[in-house]
DNA sequence: CGGCATCCGTGACGATACTG
DNA sequence: CAGTATCGTCACGGATGCCG
């Protein structure tokens, strides 16, 4: 179970690290941020983390609030793990941490797995405005949905439906985005970047 | 040491728990963030911590570049801890988990410890414009340096030399004040806080 | 006395195997 | 597919000891 381990501060911050701070428990968010997931689809996306912990996670954080396990309706009738607004609220402390260790990421490391909507965190903060945008990576596709208010924020795979843009570039030009002023305009000057489509959104990329 | 249990993910929040996802890390950085701190104090304010989980934190701190540790001139000669620009870094994190965790914060349990400085990460956000606050609570004197670009962020205690404004209140209205518009201008209707200044800082005080 | 290092019991974690 | 069971290992928390 969860932090029977509790700080005993009275302090927000601790509390918040209460709940979670445990190995783990913030990584599923930002799994469970791209939508409702399977428990083999949450382990598939978090290797190394063994299947006992991931279980015991998941009924912790149910049981606190951040998640609800709900049944898929027929046909596949499996069960899926879910936000709770709660637990969707929990996108900006990993939006901070993102941020942060931007400084550290550097370059993939020999032993990294790598997701492509694991992108998706930091290119959130880089989009103004509100929309769908679709970015494909050699890594694979995933998708935005910049200005969300309930709901997924992003996800794996094409967007559903006609996205408001569409974005081709590689990792790193999908990494420096998030810094910096311009790094988007500069890179489709350079031609390591495409922005298609012609919504209000589409056009703010291109000039940002 | 520290997380040679890296995740091993190419992803900057994932890097970020690497470095400070540890128990007690961002608890340590929360203390540091009101200045220089030696190991006593550290160990003072950090109930529950054990002896060598502190030396151990503080260690792989210092190897990530988060703190420093540094001798103080004689008399009084000791070694003190402080954050590294690096580690100031991470005020954002702490802030996105104290907003988030207002929200479990309710009354104290018995067996929470307090300090009057954990109020100054809630405050800080709610505090515009820049400038020295001493905030007196029954739970101890503290203050925060809004707006400050490079060293402490608050500090135990009275502030060093006239602060800009000062603020006398119950710890329930410290808190209530990180959340709602007009909430420090209604306390001081009610009665409940009291504003002392006439800088443009107590006077925006007084108005929000 | 401040600043750790050592020892020890308990619990959390990670890997594998197994079951409804 | 979705977990539970088992087990070895390591991290944590508490106490105590050492050393300047």
């Amino acid at each position: 179970m969860s932090p029977r381990r509790s700080y005993d501060q009275y302090c927000s911050a601790a509390r918040a690290l209460d709940a979670v701070g445990d190995r783990w428990t913030l990584l599923i968010v930002r799994e469970l941020l791209a939508g409702p997931r399977r428990y083999t689809d949450l382990h598939a996306d978090l290797p190394g983390v063994s299947t006992d912990v991931l279980a015991s996670r998941l009924k912790d954080m149910e049981r606190d609030g951040l998640t609800a396990r709900r049944r898929l309706p027929p046909p596949g009738a499996a069960f899926v793990y879910e936000l709770t607004p709660r637990g969707r609220d929990l996108l900006p402390v990993l939006q901070a941490l993102g941020e942060w260790g931007e400084g550290e990421l550097g370059e993939p490391r020999p032993t990294d797995a790598v997701r492509a909507h694991w992108f998706a965190l930091p290119l959130l903060r880089a989009l103004e405005g509100e929309g769908t945008v679709e970015v494909s990576l050699e890594e694979g596709v995933f998708h935005v949905f910049a200005g969300a208010r309930s709901g997924p924020v992003y996800g794996d795979g094409p967007a559903p439906g006609e996205p408001d843009a569409r974005l081709v570039l590689d990792s790193a030009t999908c990494a420096a985005l998030a810094h910096g002023e311009g790094a988007l305009a500069d890179a489709v000057r350079g031609g390591s970047a495409t922005v298609t489509g012609d919504s209000p959104l589409a056009k703010s990329l291109r000039e940002t």
